[in-house]
DNA sequence: AACTATTTATAAGA
DNA sequence: TTCTTATAAATAGTT
């Protein structure tokens, strides 16, 4: 529309195509506009130049985040860019299942779309769990790897008593000590939840 | 431009808004297209009709994510609102300090801020990890309540064998099967970080 | 930035 | 919706 007909490809001459640029944008900012008001619709229409310079549009009946969590909720896009290198990153090359760390990626990736603050502590969170975690199922060895060595050990002196000395008091004694045993039937030295390592 | 001139308001027949909505919707997105390509533009439209429905067209050079960031760099505006309940209020009362539930309401605003559903998972992540740090602890208990029941038991066994019997040899035997114990001067039942409430 | 010949978008009708 | 077409609006090239 005008002196003459165009063909839709890159104008070559850049002060022609900053002049149509600018034709151009404010053209559909008002048909933007028009839109809005005529059919009640919601518009959000963000160009940049290539010089970088944005000029934006959105419907004054909204916002831009409403529209953007709209947007989301529809599409269901993804609206931010995982890309920087952060902390939790030293997870990687622990005993983290390549599917779980991802989710710890997409966890980071949050938070990098978030406050950028917030990282920190979440790391901090995550590396005191793991850590928590890790000394308590340590200690869970030990404490049965020691509670094993102490049952072989009785059972010897019981069975030496036993043998040696046909003493019968013995048996009623060590059982009796362990109220506990009965309701404990059994001792889980590995991680309760199966899938420990996969959740952290 | 039409066959009569119209003002810029709402039109009221639906019916015609609605064919007047397709119709515009379509050229916007058009001269979108033209001034991509034209002029070397980045452009993100996004249009809701009133029904919710929406249409959308991002210019191939970019991405919604890359051009929301250069929107947030450029403008400074906030993308995201925080603002709805999520499943992580329901530590609220449980054994968390104010200070540190509020570090996790800002973990949360932060993540509102993110994906929605990203909220979900971490909250899966804290539940996790606060379940299997007290499940732990809680074995932690046992096995050491057991281990001194046992000590205890078998010191009487042992005083029993020594008043009785002295047969010196048992004392050895039970000695002997704590390598284990060498190691491990003390077991720490309470957990082991004394901050683990604050942190969780 | 203004002008204007032309192209393009579209309102109304079918 | 889609097509048709008269007309309004946008804009390319010019000044």
């Amino acid at each position: 529309m005008g002196r003459g007909k165009i063909e839709i490809k890159r104008i070559e001459n850049s002060s022609n195509r900053q002049v149509t640029y600018s034709k151009r944008r404010n053209g559909i900012i008002k048909k933007a506009k028009e839109i809005t008001v005529l059919c009640d619709a919601k518009v959000s229409l963000i160009i940049f130049a290539t010089s970088g310079k944005m000029v934006e549009y959105c419907s004054p009946s909204t916002t831009l985040p409403e529209l953007l969590e709209m947007y989301h909720k529809q599409s269901g896009k993804k609206l931010w860019d995982p890309k920087h290198e952060i902390k939790l990153r030293h997870l990687k090359g622990e005993d983290l299942t390549s599917q779980n760390y991802k989710e710890l990626m997409d966890l980071e990736d949050a938070l990098e779309n978030g406050l950028a603050g917030l990282r920190d502590k979440l790391s901090e969170h995550v590396d005191g769990w793991r850590e928590n975690i890790k000394e308590l199922e340590e200690i869970n060895k030990h404490l049965s790897f020691d509670l094993r060595q102490r049952e072989m050990g009785m059972e010897n002196n019981v069975r030496e008593l036993e043998n040696g000395y046909h003493h019968q008091s013995q048996r009623g004694a060590v059982n009796n000590h362990n109220d506990y045993n009965s309701q404990m039937p059994f001792f889980r030295v590995q991680p309760i939840q199966p899938n420990l390592q996969d959740r952290i």
